[in-house]
DNA sequence: TATGTTATCGCAAACCTTTGCAATAACTGC
DNA sequence: GCAGTTATTGCAAAGGTTTGCGATAACATA
């Protein structure tokens, strides 16, 4: 049984019904190459069945990520899902510069949960972690760019529509 | 000098024009009990100035998170701004039920943020930082539910769409 | 296999937020 | 104080995402 289909047979466990675009959107999110937009999933996903609604593939993706089938990705504002390893589960740091995304072990979560669990009592959504920040190259760029002239920086930072 | 005054004067220095809309809006952001959404800051702001552009109070609140002047909190996918005390930084744990927000001392971010840069030459936002989760009341009113039945469990956790 | 129940779908419209553009108004230098 | 420059505004439209609703199809039961 690959993992595809355990997916399948969990959701039919906790009682979803399986459609054709279940499977559908559970396949092309599993061959695509880590995390895909939701437009290009619905694109795909129009090749083999054309009148799949973008709104049943945003609910299909909603879905999945609340039973653990597939990681949610915020890049730029747009969502990207990618299918949820269980043996490798990881979070993700997203550049805000060049929206990559840059895998991050679980692990180094660990100690921040417990910490809100034991100050605060409160149980953080660490399933689907994402931070944003500023990866090395775009750090780097963004370093000579500032040492240059604080004006240059400051373009820099302020985004097209000031200035 | 206030520090609504030395907000301004540091938005002139920036290069940035003061406007009696950017006033208005951080008067109101100011005013504010804490978090305000967006329409409830567009609303108050109307009450004075009835031709401020929703648009505006959107670019205008923006401007103030780049600069630091206030603080974005995503709070059920609204955004919410309140004024950022520069004493008194702290960040947000949001209850995914309750849509309530608490506040988290920077300090328990700190040592989260070296790891990354030490790690992996990554730089987070934790300017702005949110983790969504489950607060104490809605984890025990979560958990009396769970004790009853599993399937009352599965309803909680499933929202209005499913079943 | 036929039937009933209801989760899911497609469609259209709404939601919140961002963006393009021409008109306006805030600042600069004379 | 006045004219020129251009950042900022209001408006309208688009963007990505969610939601309401009647019609359809997946599953359960017999």
């Amino acid at each position: 049984m690959t993992s595809q289909e355990q997916s399948l047979h969990y959701l039919q466990s906790l009682g979803y019904r399986l459609t054709p675009q279940r499977l559908l959107v559970l396949a092309i999110v599993a061959g695509g190459p880590g995390h895909l937009g939701v437009d290009e999933i619905h694109r795909q996903a129009r090749a083999a069945y054309p009148y799949l609604d973008l709104a049943t593939v945003y609910r299909t993706l909603r879905l999945f990520k609340q039973v653990g089938v597939v990681t949610e990705v915020d890049i730029d504002n747009r969502l990207h899902y990618e299918l949820t390893a269980p043996g490798e589960k990881h979070h993700h740091m997203v550049c805000r510069d060049c929206h990559r995304a840059i895998n991050l072990n679980p692990h180094y979560l660990e100690e921040f949960r417990d910490t809100l669990m034991r100050e605060f009592d409160f149980a953080p959504d660490l399933e689907h972690f994402t931070v944003s920040g500023l990866c090395r190259y775009c750090r780097e760029t963004a370093g000579t760019a500032a040492a240059i002239t604080a004006a240059a920086d400051l373009d820099a930072i302020n985004d097209a529509e000031i200035h």
